[in-house]
DNA sequence: CGTCCGATGAACT
DNA sequence: GTTCATCGGACGT
């Protein structure tokens, strides 16, 4: 086995390479993403925090995925480039979503950050959030933690594997076992069908930044 | 152009 | 438990 490349950011730590978002289990980079680590730079300010909880998205045939049925539209087309863009939306036109997209071109595969944990420039965290204290309602959801790393849709379409982007995921050795992952249902998509039910969201098992809300047909998570 | 509504979060009762 | 802010995207006219 070659060693895997590796790229330098101003940080000495390991940026995520283009071929780890390529192969095509979508459902798979969703686990592999947890433990990862998620890096903006955003107006000179460099914040760093932990993945604890993703989901999956899986065009064509996921109802759930904006671009189910391969729909292309002007808001899903970076969700057909090749893995490793952001994707990020608008909800509710409030949250700013973001989004890891995997796969080969073509294939229109996502990754929702849904929790987060802190660990640099929280201050900056906090002070985005107008929060105090560091407490999980800082990160643990993706529109909240979003906004915590000073992500909004102007990010969507960036490629995070390149040098100098505004946004990238790091690997830093921090090592999960397949008993510290939780599996469950998705959130917040009750109207896609028998796709609701798919288990496509992961967490970092009894980590206190995962979101707290429940997937479709939970009673508890 | 008009209408509907969402991969949420927060503030309520 | 419920309500609702707030707006771009998607789609039909």
């Amino acid at each position: 086995m070659d060693e895997p490349k590796k790229y330098q950011t101003d940080s000495g730590q390991n940026l995520l390479p283009e071929s780890f978002f390529l192969d095509e289990d979508v459902v798979g980079h969703a686990r592999r993403l947890l433990g990862k680590v998620m890096v903006t730079n955003i107006d000179g300010h460099i914040c760093r925090a932990r993945i604890v909880e993703t989901e999956a998205y899986r065009a064509p045939d996921d109802q759930a995925c904006h671009a189910a049925n391969n729909r292309r539209t002007p808001r899903t087309e970076v969700m057909f480039a090749r893995g490793g863009h952001a994707y990020v939306y608008l909800c509710y036109g409030i949250h700013h979503l973001f989004n890891v997209v995997t796969g080969p071109e073509g294939m229109a595969h996502a990754v929702l950050i849904r929790g987060v944990e802190p660990l640099d420039n929280t201050a900056v965290m906090l002070e985005r959030r107008q929060f105090t204290q560091l407490k999980p309602q800082l990160t643990a959801g993706p529109g909240v933690l979003a906004k915590a790393m000073g992500i909004t849709t102007r990010l969507s379409g960036v490629f995070m594997p390149a040098v100098d982007a505004p946004v990238w995921l790091e690997d830093d050795g921090y090592l999960l076992k397949k008993n510290d992952i939780r599996i469950g249902t998705r959130v917040g998509i009750a109207s896609a069908g028998n796709d609701a039910f798919r288990p496509w969201r992961f967490s970092i098992s009894g980590n206190r930044w995962v979101s707290p809300r429940l997937g479709e047909g939970e009673t508890s998570w």
